[in-house]
DNA sequence: GTGAAAGCGCTAACAC
DNA sequence: GTGTTAGCGCTTTCAC
């Protein structure tokens, strides 16, 4: 017993391919009634179940959406691919998803891969915009970037400055004036707008003193060596990542340093890194030390104590990406989403249950 | 410019499509090498890519890959589809992601959709494994079952009880004696093996007095909750879950319960609910309370404390389910994989640092 | 070594 | 309302 077709089916039918063909897909040419019932039964009878591969072939689309993202493992990415999931699925698309581990040419190679295999549309956290863009413009594939995009392509992104500046004023609301930040790495689109909006809510009360800011990776260890470094009252071993200057002019010699009250982290992965150094240094988050980060990843919830953050509408950001692709007539897309702040129990606000 | 066809290809190189497809193929004839030039000239001139909605439609393989789990948002399935992912692109193939949200229809829904585009394979954590096995068998569609999976079928598994029963053990090793339990679900079949690798180990102690379990689900505030039941002095609400009682007989009123002196979690999300539970009850982890846990997802290493856990082989479970779904010649595969221990600081052994 | 042609399973004109 | 038929883009037999 082979695959069943829609020959077969329309043999048990005693009708053409045509007829089966128009009840399968309500259309386009009128059946009439009595004729889909014997259709119908004849489907239930022999199982058929249409084939998508042939489907596609001929009808132009696979009704298949791709995902690419850095880093799958990532609990940002993957809550980000759950919602998207859930919004093709909802309007009855399938994802191809793939990672590409943060490398350029990996994901022009899955790029193309996808472009093969026909995808409708692309949502794509990428690290190569412009020439994803160009591929993809070439291969008239319709495409989303989240994040990161040419000035030309649909993409959505969400309020990077505005949201550091909310999470900053929240700490200086709280009467802390030596603010520092870890900020994502250098030259990184997102990292300097977070980067940049710290600066700007620090730089309106000039009581702030010094301030400080290092540079690290988006990462749990990024984070950790981040909070060693505004941290620790020693200096840094050398080699250690370069510090940033003070905004009001170089920070002294390490020895005179003042040790911050607040720290606002660009991530929450870097906010996971920075409580296990403060754990490892003897500091009390909040009493010690006050956090507020940035992103709203299921993890920042879990931690001890929860981390108030900044956070990212994903499922928003997911069902308006896939509208867009799906679309039957887009309109240019260039959406900045608003993000909210969310208060938890690492700021020093009272504390709150799960 | 529409697309561009083998056609246009053959027309360019002043050759058949035959020829096209014997280069971009390697077979399954010859080609003249000075042919095969010109043909790779054509391709590179054409910017032609082959398609591969035709290709599956004649070839027969879609080189793709089905993974439905019950939830990507959950880091031990997201680093599962990031393991899956990579093993499956290695081997040059692409992945259709798919949440089941722990729910059998809409997993069994998902597997329709699947079918339908023709995945050559599935890697499934299931809820019906036996409609899905059914499903799949008719479908000729090969599968591995991640976790339960019906006799018959192709799966892969940890062992659960043995670690369980590792996990319990370091715990004694510890010197505590009243070890309890966070169960999952009753019924489910991982859980309910790990809860019996905690009863094997805690049994061969009798000293160990009375030692408690409460099932509860997979999930942080699961965790919470059953942390709450074994720790709190004060009986639970009306309504609350239902305690497993001791092993050794009914544990007595609340009031004379003794407060366990470590926690054997069943998963890391669990055990992120009981650290909460135990910062709130102003209970040091580890000092007031060794805990150990089971899944050695990332979480867990970010945890403060860093959790000690059992760790499952992610990789080698992707690698070895990827394997099993392209080999030529499939053997029949019931792996039952080794857990290791994970020594971080919630057990009470000395820290480590990140 | 190369090419013509027969499908893969389906949709959608286009006739009847 | 229903049936015939021409492809969709490709692979692969089979002749040359």
């Amino acid at each position: 017993m082979a695959r069943v077709t829609q020959a077969d089916v329309a043999r048990a039918a005693g009708t053409s391919m045509a007829v089966v063909s128009y009840v399968v897909n309500g259309g386009p040419r009128p059946v009439a009634e009595a004729t889909r019932q014997r259709v119908l039964a004849a489907i239930e009878q022999t199982g058929y179940r249409p084939d998508g591969v042939a489907r596609a072939l001929v009808g132009g689309s696979t009704m298949t959406l791709g995902l690419i993202v850095p880093d799958i493992a990532n609990e940002f990415f993957a809550e980000l691919a759950a919602a998207v999931e859930q919004a093709a699925r909802a309007a009855g698309r399938t994802v191809l998803l793939a990672n590409s581990e943060g490398d350029a040419s990996t994901e022009l190679d899955l790029l193309d891969t996808f472009l093969q295999r026909r995808i409708d549309g692309l949502v794509i956290v990428s690290q190569a915009p412009a020439a994803a863009d160009r591929l993809l413009n070439r291969a008239k594939t319709r495409h989303v970037f989240l994040g990161a995009a040419p000035e030309s392509a649909a993409s959505i992104g969400v309020d990077n400055f505005g949201g550091a500046v909310a999470a900053t004023r929240h700490l200086l609301e709280h009467g802390h004036s030596r603010i520092a930040a870890i900020a994502g790495p250098a030259g990184d689109h997102v990292a300097e707008a977070r980067l940049a909006g710290w600066r700007h809510a620090v730089a309106a009360r000039p009581t702030a003193g010094r301030v400080r800011f290092v540079q690290h990776p988006f990462t749990v260890t990024g984070g950790y060596d981040a909070a060693l470094a505004l941290l620790n009252p020693s200096p840094l071993a050398p080699g250690g990542p370069a510090s940033g200057a003070s905004i009001f002019g170089r920070s002294g010699p390490a020895g005179a340093r003042v040790r911050p009250q607040a720290v606002f982290a660009s991530s929450d992965r870097q906010a996971i890194g920075l409580l296990r150094a403060a754990a490892d240094l003897g500091l009390s988050v909040p009493d010690d030390l006050a956090v507020v980060t940035f992103d709203g990843s299921s993890i920042s919830a879990y931690a001890v104590p929860a981390l108030t953050t900044i956070q990212q509408p994903i499922a928003e950001m997911a069902e308006l990406a896939v509208r867009q692709l799906i679309d039957p007539d887009p309109q240019p897309l260039r959406a900045v989403l608003e993000v909210g702040l969310v208060v938890r129990r690492s700021c020093g606000c009272p504390p709150a249950h799960l």
